[in-house]
DNA sequence: ACCTGAACACCGTTCAAGT
DNA sequence: ACCTGAACACCGTTCAAGT
């Protein structure tokens, strides 16, 4: 007589998420998961192939809370695609030890494509063509990807900043003037500033139909 | 009567590099550098505390070899950026692997340090304030960092590009539209596309003073 | 002083065995 | 079918010992 399956692949994820919230990512195993679960770890081979399935789970799960529903047309294109980097910038943010995660997983996603699909929507909706699509589409996924790591390392308790901080001004003048500063600066403004810069830049790309590859790549 | 050191920080540094080139990151390990230097794996701990600082030395041996030489005041400063974004990139480009490795261990490369320091110069440079150089400094290194990233991921055999080109038109029309337009831009059109937006909308932040904080932060 | 090898506490995963 | 524990081939690092 079969036995009933004792565990969902998302009791499996949120699991294997509470370990890396309390012991880090370093602090994620097979055997540490089975631990949490009351398991033997062997037992986690009977829901997910190997290692590499179960992060998967864990980015799913992450990823999946982020809503990708399309911000209303009221909206202006430039605030639409800010809410919709906030809200993905927002739940891996709540995460940041999932971060060099999301990245080897990212392309198999289901949430990620969802999101990529909107935003190219907003994108051709604003007068982006196609190759603009593309290099916009890229450049903000590598801004936020960028961003959050630098945020995330940057901020445990800012050793880098500090550091900086303590540089010699002699052969370091405008970093160690700028680390002064960055020190005034909370890490929503450096992001939303960042994102700013970009968004400024596409629009002008938009205005100028620049960004077309020199051979004059076809729209379509 | 003491022995001289066989080994100099530079040969452990080529050592590890040859390793992670040849076996990838996965295959970093004490025991496979000792192996590769003919020696046994604790000999490595007396030139270094422990795995974190040998890998720092790869990280530095990488990112010292950037050109940090200011580039002529005859070049725009956008062209500048253009230049010293471009060294940084082509770096960390011919050992993708080790990316990973910069994120974590950046804050302690001179290297970086002085990369930073030409980098921020070149923006007072050219008329940004205080706040919006330092906004504009981390948004070029998360870009970079990003954009790498995704460069390395995205292009190993590109599965992700391919993946995607294979989605159901009817629920991802404008990604499957868009997937088949980025296998006809290359990498570095991509790269150069995503940072002319970052630089456009620097020199617009330039030109009508933004990016400063609410409350006036003061540039000193 | 430099280098070595055994040992410890960890990994992911295979495999044979238990219910 | 589901779950277990021993075992294998790996890690980084400590420690005592050799030259």
């Amino acid at each position: 007589m079969p036995r009933p399956r004792s565990l969902t692949h998302a009791q499996l994820a949120s699991a294997a998420l509470a370990v890396i919230d309390r012991d880090g990512l370093a602090g994620l195993s097979m055997r540490a998961v089975a631990k949490e679960l009351g398991m033997s770890t062997m037992a986690l081979y009977r829901y997910v192939d190997d290692r590499d399935q179960l992060e998967q789970l864990v980015v799913e799960l992450v990823l999946g809370e982020v809503d990708t529903e399309p911000p209303g047309p009221e909206v202006p294109w430039r605030g639409r695609v800010e809410i919709m980097v906030g809200r993905l910038r927002d739940s891996v943010g709540a995460h940041p030890e999932i971060v060099p995660l999301t990245l080897t997983h990212r392309h198999r996603s289901p949430a990620v494509l969802r999101w990529s699909e909107v935003v190219l929507t907003i994108l051709a909706d604003a007068g982006l063509r196609g190759g603009q699509q593309v290099i916009a589409l890229r450049g903000l996924l590598g801004y936020v990807i960028g961003a959050v790591q630098l945020e995330h390392l940057g901020s445990l308790s800012a050793p880098g900043t500090v550091a900086i901080s303590a540089l010699p001004p002699d052969r370091f003048p405008q970093l160690s003037a700028t680390a002064q500063r960055a020190r005034r600066i909370g890490a929503d403004q450096e992001f939303s500033g960042g994102l700013d810069m970009l968004l400024r830049g596409m629009a002008e790309m938009l205005a100028d139909g620049a960004g077309l590859p020199p051979d004059g790549l076809p729209d379509r």
